[in-house]
DNA sequence: GACCCGGGTTTCAACGTTGAAATCACGGGA
DNA sequence: TCCCGTGATTTCAACGTTGAAACCCGGGTC
């Protein structure tokens, strides 16, 4: 079969109509070089007349852009990811490009094609949010293509990364609880597999202990609570609601039930759900009882019985740094790699409410 | 400046080292034509060598396709338009190709530049999920890209469309109240500006009234409530949380309160879960009082207090069917345009349980 | 021994665009 | 009048790939 006629008008077609050689209509479209007011218009006319569009990939061939950046995430279908992506679309928009979204399902085999660029050659840029590799499989797989890894699973100097500190936010929600008055404090969401490293679980731990120490305070073993090991085949993934709920009725169905526990850290705010529910069912008060606070600031979480308290990472300036830094790397590949910071700030709400109103628990939107 | 040198190696490079002509390189690649076993071990030691990656925007440019579709969704933060692009994104690589996300924000403009296929020739065909655009305006804007319509706000017959039933599900679920013994039922999601015509909102409050009909009730006008007009500004659109609250809450604040209600259809599960929160805000009890149900069972859907019940559309094969139109227009573009209906199914919680336990009210997961 | 067959490989040209450089038209200055 | 310069336009080549067709060569066949 011969090429496709991809039924599409090409510069000559635009040129023939408009009695103009066809590089006269590059100038016209892309307004590189200058043109008499009045071939431009008859361009222009011809233009309209064929409905002329550019073929970006012979653009692409010959200048070695796409405008195209590939945003790979385990999971579009969670709220954070969801969120991620539609602040990556939106920020890359503001800058020219188009963004293709690669899901991996977590799958490490994905997430090393995804680094490497494959099936995405014609991308200029990748940004990575990884779940399930490593430093050294990172660097190992990454090919040619700009890579910016999103988070901080990946802690390697050798890659760009932006992430949102995951240490000092969970402490200061931790911290957040500590003010208000609790003392028995527990973490959801630790990670069975020691092996898997850095995942942000992990620092989120790292900083729920922090402010334990700071405090004078240690938890009690019982009040960390293992999420299941991940699971490729679980269609979300383990930092779910339904993980949530489950361990935490798996701890209050305990011998020991709640043994004190007056407030409980979340991994993320759809752990935190699942425990709200959990501990509803169990006639548990929230906050009364316990307080819980997620991280994530899911936008359900503003509409959760009782409304939930959560770290809310910026997101949007997550992207934009994001973008930049992908950005950067097209114009110079040697340009050396960057870790930056989004801000993040916790958001109170009747699920941890703040010192002075602790005992009121009214509902804050 | 000379063309960007893209730092990869090409077929010719490969070719180099391997021995051969860059022609049989790409035989190798492609497989298309028969290669010696040593010749084949010798190419790809090449390509391992030199970890070469084909140029897609080249292929392209040959043989014409991309393998890249377009999907087009208001806003990817929106939890039913997440679950779409979840599934599109598997479906479509079920049959080997990658979707480019793009973000109208509702905005008209925004919706025909999608349908036109601007900046994004380079894909190979259009998924669009319309909010603003009517028939006339898109027919008008349509290029030559394949195009398939995502929902029924698009009734043109002279598009391919994937559709599910908006009519009938909500006269499901409405019904599904009727049957469950309530009698004063209300809908929460019409559209103050019937000029936009047939949005999915309009269908589903058609349902709505069928149900009713066929029951021989009738509404009280009091109980349809309006919801604020589109406004581009808002970041969320009007079908949200915080648009439920809102209308409910100002229902519940005028002169009649609830005046009878004992039933509550919304138009998405958004709207459902603000209605939820002004209802126990007001002390007002789901399924007690008032029953609930929405439309897209969003996953969060499943943990609100009381869980709602709600019409839950297969994304999953509204994705398939969707991607396999689209991609039957790239085949044949003549192929007359079809319009195909992915099923759905109504899935009972405790917010309006089946008729059997409707005064238990236990919590359904 | 000339001929054909077919697997394996190569040559050729083209996809639609843009950087670079050549060409052309024309008005102003020497 | 001639030349220069500048703006406008055109010619040329190349980006990396693949369809089509030519080529090469060893093994049958008559």
């Amino acid at each position: 079969m011969s090429p496709r006629r991809s039924a599409g008008p090409t510069l000559k077609d635009v040129a023939a109509i408009a009695g103009v050689s066809y590089r006269t209509v590059s100038n016209v479209i892309s307004g590189k070089a200058p043109v008499s007011a009045s071939t431009r218009a008859r361009v222009e006319a011809a233009v309209a007349e064929l409905d002329y569009r550019p073929q970006l990939a012979a653009r692409q061939l010959r200048v070695g852009r796409s405008n195209l950046l590939t945003l790979s995430v385990p999971f579009l279908s969670l709220p954070y990811f969801a969120q991620l992506a539609h602040a990556v679309v939106t920020a890359a928009e503001a800058v020219g490009y188009d963004v293709v979204v690669d899901e991996t399902h977590g799958d490490p085999e994905r997430e090393l094609r995804a680094a490497s660029g494959y099936r995405t050659l014609l991308s200029d840029g990748i940004l990575l949010s990884a779940m399930s590799i490593g430093d050294e499989e990172l660097m190992a797989a990454r090919g040619r293509t700009p890579l910016v890894v999103l988070g901080e699973r990946i802690r390697a100097a050798r890659v760009d990364r932006v992430v949102v500190d995951s240490v000092t936010s969970t402490r200061d929600a931790t911290a957040h609880l500590i003010a208000a008055g609790r003392r028995t404090l527990g973490f959801l969401g630790t990670v069975p597999d020691a092996s898997s490293g850095a995942a942000a679980a992990d620092l989120r731990l790292e900083g729920f202990r922090t402010a334990l120490r700071a405090a004078g305070l240690e938890a009690d073993p019982r009040h960390l609570l293992e999420v299941s090991p991940w699971d490729q085949r679980s269609p979300d993934g383990d930092y779910s609601r339904e993980e949530g709920h489950a361990r935490v009725r798996a701890l209050l169905a305990g011998p020991d039930g709640l043994a004190g526990l007056d407030g409980l850290v979340c991994a993320n705010d759809l752990l935190a759900i699942g425990a709200l529910r959990a501990l509803r069912e169990a006639g548990v008060e929230v906050p009364g009882r316990v307080a819980v606070v997620g991280w994530d600031d899911a936008p359900e979480s503003a509409y959760t019985v009782p409304p939930l308290t959560s770290i809310a990472p910026d997101l949007g300036e997550l992207a934009r740094l994001a973008v930049a830094s992908v950005l950067r790397l097209v114009d110079d590949p040697d340009s050396p790699p960057r870790v930056e910071q989004a801000p993040y700030r916790l958001v109170p709400r009747a699920s941890a409410p703040p010192a002075s109103t602790s005992s009121a628990g009214q509902l804050v939107p």
